[in-house]
DNA sequence: TATGAATGAGTGTTCATTCAT
DNA sequence: TATGAATGAACACTCATTCAT
């Protein structure tokens, strides 16, 4: 009997979260009123308080969850396909990415949009873990261009472009379009590779 | 003299935009309040309705104007470096949204995040003007393509990459850094011309 | 030239009253803001108050005005029709109120409905020259009793009755209407001086 | 004590209804805030919403009560005075009428004066309750009409002057006056009855 | 743990009124 | 007289949060 109470409440911990990614997802941090949490949720508001301490630590812990999961799958992912070569690490990483990312867009959109609802300490926690999770793709970059892989003037610069680019896939892509996550993998890797490989000095047009 | 009265009028309108770019920037459009936005422009809170119909409204003016120029500034910018090059055609493009963007920092970042603050009929009024501006380089890439100047597999996803990573740069970009403007243009051109033309395949590895 | 603008002036002030009884016997004195009010008159808010002097001071003349009309007309007709019969001056009253009112259903409704919204000085004004009115057929109906002509036990009290019969004639009755005003009429007039005559006395059950 | 709970929720809301029917009597709906119904009642503004839904719902709520015991009412003393002779039917409908309104001063004034202010669905929703009411009249008067018993022309004209008569009862009636409800009542019983009845045409003057 | 009632600060918006031009 | 901008108070309503039961 008590262990069923405390597997209750981790069901209902559970549907607050999924409800509160879905409420956010959609209306945004601020415009999401627990309220209409607690409703999706088949709870009185006050009732939340039993699961959650306030707003802002279920925002947190969503976004924090989020990382966590990122920079712990990324390590696994990594390690187990580690190689010398750079190119092999670079499409590695785009294609663990893209995995991650591509099922996971509540937790994606909301991590990167809204990052500015969280408060001073917990803003800065989730930028540092998410700066361990960038600082990948720059070493892996910047190896390239030491080894002589890759031709590119700034790692900093093009692996903060490489990023953009893909951290906004989840926004358009549509799992129920003809186009297949690997066919857009590919596009990307192949896009990106080449990108980074370099042999085609830009134009130099005065604008 | 008799002139200052409008003039005074749309001198407020005017304070009151900019003040609204910030702290829509800064806090979002939601957690902005009315009372902020008049205390900071130094009218009483009411006295805003003088010059805005309402919140909602205020925010779609602000998006649509930023729109408005974009599609304007674009349209010179590239009938005026017209060439049958796709090479140039794309660098050009380019070379003008980067300009356009890296001084606007708060217009674009607000008219990207707060899409999703916009009520159904005013967002896919915006909707419809962004996809005129995304539209434009999906063009310059599939003539690329036909004409044999890029080899990628789908104008439209490499498009949206690239256009990802362009609107990112002003979230990342910061002015007073000893890297220019221009050093990033010219990096991330030929990032994107190199990926564009496509000389290596992927690896086709299996996950 | 000096002239024609008083006229407008006047002609601005009378489309200001009319709009205004249209407006408070639609929505309610408390209701009808005085934005709603300029904008039907074709002006600003702020220009209204070259022709009035404040909101409370507009519903005070507009009852005013309709009550020393009421006070006067009335006067007048029954000074015309004056005679020694009890039964032909009630009768004239009956006749001279609903002609008068049948006409001015914004008026009187307002009159009556908006008594409350009137400021204590000049809710005693109104009601004072109310008073007036009432004790007319009051005193009717207490001479047709001294004469012999009424059989009624308290003049007040059926004076009362009839006056809130009357009185309420215009919110029932429809101008274009198979029946008519003077239909009307007759049945109210046989109706109260039946009443009046007063030969039937009431089954006395014991509820 | 468990019961108290709910018990003092019931309390509450009890509070509520006789504060706003006070309130609304005394300023009408739309200059009657809900700042000032709290602050009656002993609670802060937006606790109100604990017990209703907005001020519109409020308003109805207090007519719709009003009305159905109203209906309620009148069926159960219909029912248990029912005789086949009209006379007495009218009379015991005026009997009924006064008593029932004379001690509800407040909501009588408020479900008719405050009809304007409901919203077209719930407005709609109570006139067809009042014409159920008003119909029990006209019924009853022609019926009258159509066994001898009253000779009038118009039974709705006239039943429609006798509800007017007294429904405003309750606006000049004073419960400390030497006039007692009963006096009040035989006065307009024997006035309607001889209107009713009705021998005297009336003389036919032209105005 | 859930409930329902309460809190107190806050929201966007409207109001009658004023006044320099 | 008309205008447009400003005022300052008020409005209905929502919010996250608390707490006795």
């Amino acid at each position: 009997m008590a262990r069923l109470t405390g597997s209750d409440g981790r069901r209902t911990m559970a549907a607050i979260q999924q409800a509160a990614l879905q409420l956010i997802y959609e209306h945004g941090y601020e415009a999401t009123s627990l309220r209409l949490l607690a409703k999706k949720v088949g709870l009185h508001t006050g009732s939340l308080y039993n699961h959650i301490s306030n707003k802002q630590e279920l925002l947190f812990y969503l976004i924090r969850s989020h990382m966590e999961d990122l920079l712990r799958s990324c390590s696994e992912y990594m390690d187990a396909h580690a190689s010398g070569d750079s190119r092999a690490d670079v499409e590695h990483f785009i294609r663990f990415h893209i995995r991650f990312h591509v099922d996971r867009k509540h937790e994606v959109f909301i991590s990167y949009s809204e990052l500015r609802s969280l408060d001073k300490q917990n803003y800065e926690f989730i930028t540092a873990m998410r700066q361990i999770y960038e600082n990948r793709l720059i070493s892996l970059v910047s190896a390239g261009i030491d080894k002589g892989a890759f031709h590119i003037g700034d790692a900093r610069i093009v692996a903060f472009g490489v990023l953009s680019m893909l951290a906004a896939i989840p926004s358009w892509f549509k799992p129920d379009s003809p186009l297949t996550v690997d066919a857009v993998t590919e596009q990307f890797t192949a896009f990106v590779l080449n990108g980074l490989a370099g042999s085609t000095p830009p134009a130099n047009s005065n604008p």
